[in-house]
RNA sequence: GGAGGGGUUCCCGAGCGGUCAAAGGGGGCAGACUGUAAAUCUGUUGCUUCGGCUUCGAAGGUUCGAAUCCUUCUCCCUCCA
């Protein structure tokens, strides 16, 4: 039987530090847990879950799980996309990402036990000497170490004053909520020690600090963002996230299932052993796949991606759920090329001309020679282009 | 306040008067192959009624002709003060 200690240890990169960790843990109370999060991309996705299900584990060892909202930090606007200057989000946008946040977030998370806090609701009460106060807590030199910082400054890139007072502020956020301890990414090391930091100087004990791994996105060798594209989001649908899960490389699959399955440790060597015996990584990266659809939908849902997936990719068969539309054209007959745009199936007519150039267009399963093809009108014909995109088409005058 | 450097197609990054819709890489897409939408290889990657049209921060100008030269504007970066 593990203790609540080795499970609250698992999947963790750094804990600082452990001894302070066993000691609050010993205090027998439910201790206060803050993650922060930004409400600026209003779309969870499963790089996220590495830290909610962190959370849901204190939850369900009975603390109090604070979820906090940088919404105070939102307002201000992301310091990090230095090329894309976010526009600050209205009171109205924060509160509607808001909503959407918390509906996916309680996918996870037990809502009875999760209070959800703003760092507007003690930021919006401070001054400008509060702020210029916080800041003389913190040196340049100090914040200099903080690595990206470092780098910026060595590369001779401009690092703007905002973002220093960045750090100063998540941090406050710990003082503010007399944190117990602080979840986060690796990549918040520099903020997460800031907590520590200001409650030292604001006389409360200091919070323990759990970092968990970043996620890789889809490339697997970014991490997993939206603003990437490389992601899979909870809102996917089914079919969406098992061809995704799908389309991870083998090696990259192991690290989500690392990070994201429920699986134990000594099941996962298992598995691993099994591939290098020769057992098809497909069929392993298909079984984490229906794990997790199975967390986010049902279990039903689960088997329909993959019956559909076997289907689609693996039978090249076309899926009975095609989309269908009628088109009306004059004439006797169309080009094949503007029709497939018209009918949204490429982009642009250039796209159909290359592929059909490239033998990527079907019309009822037979691959289109020409590029001057043409169809009949009326007609009604099921439309093929790559592998994934399929439509029903009904022509009429 | 002064001195420099720079804004190029989805991204990075060459080009520096015509042969430039613009090298190369990344990413995307497609094809082959396969064990899967892995890996690998190959092709492709502005739009078009196929006449052309729009694109290299913005607006003007020089020129037969400009991403390339000039002017103004604008944004970004660095250094000195």
């Amino acid at each position: 039987m593990t203790t609540e200690l080795e499970e609250l240890l698992r999947g963790t990169t750094e804990v600082i530090s452990l001894p302070e960790l066993k000691e609050k843990l010993a205090l027998g109370r439910p201790l206060i847990i803050k993650a922060g999060f930004d409400p600026t991309a209003p779309d969870l996705h499963l790089g996220h879950t590495v830290l909610l299900n962190k959370m849901r584990q204190f939850q369900q060892y009975g603390h109090d799980v604070h979820f906090l909202i940088g919404d105070f930090t939102a307002q201000i606007g992301d310091p990090s996309g230095r090329n894309s200057t976010r526009p600050p989000l209205t009171h109205a946008q924060i509160e509607e990402n808001t909503r959407t946040y918390c509906e996916q977030v309680f996918k996870i998370l037990d809502p009875a036990k999760t209070k959800i806090v703003y760092n507007s609701s003690w930021f919006n009460q401070k001054s400008a000497a509060d702020l210029i106060g916080l800041a003389s807590m913190h040196t340049v030199a100090r914040m200099l170490e903080r690595d990206d910082f470092s780098k910026r400054f060595q590369a001779q890139q401009s690092i703007a004053i905002h973002e220093f007072l960045y750090p100063l502020v998540q941090g406050y956020d710990s003082v503010a909520m007399k944190a117990d301890v602080e979840l986060g990414g690796t990549d918040q090391k520099f903020n997460l020690l800031m907590g520590r930091e200001l409650q030292r100087a604001f006389h409360q004990h200091p919070q323990v600090v759990m970092m968990m791994p970043l996620l890789e996105g889809l490339d697997g060798v970014k991490k997993m963002s939206k603003s990437l594209g490389n992601y899979i989001s909870l809102k996917d649908s089914p079919k969406d996230m098992f061809g995704k899960i799908m389309s991870i490389s083998d090696e990259l699959m192991w690290r989500y299932i690392e990070l994201l399955s429920a699986q134990s440790l000594e099941d996962i060597t298992k598995l691993k052993t099994a591939v290098e015996e020769g057992k098809n990584p497909r069929d392993v990266k298909i079984a984490f796949a229906k794990e997790i659809i199975t967390r986010y939908y049902d279990h039903q849902a689960a088997e329909q991606a993959e019956q559909d997936f076997i289907q689609r990719f693996s039978k090249q068969q076309i899926p009975d759920d095609l989309p269908e539309q009628t088109i009306q054209v004059p004439g006797d007959k169309v080009l094949l090329k503007p029709l497939l745009k018209n009918a949204g199936l490429v982009p642009s007519v250039s796209e159909a001309g290359r592929m059909i150039k490239q033998r990527a267009v079907r019309i009822d399963g037979v691959v289109v020679e020409s590029e001057d093809a043409q169809v009949d009108i009326p007609s009604e014909h099921v439309y093929q282009v790559g592998k994934r995109i399929f439509a029903k088409v009904k022509l009429l005058n």
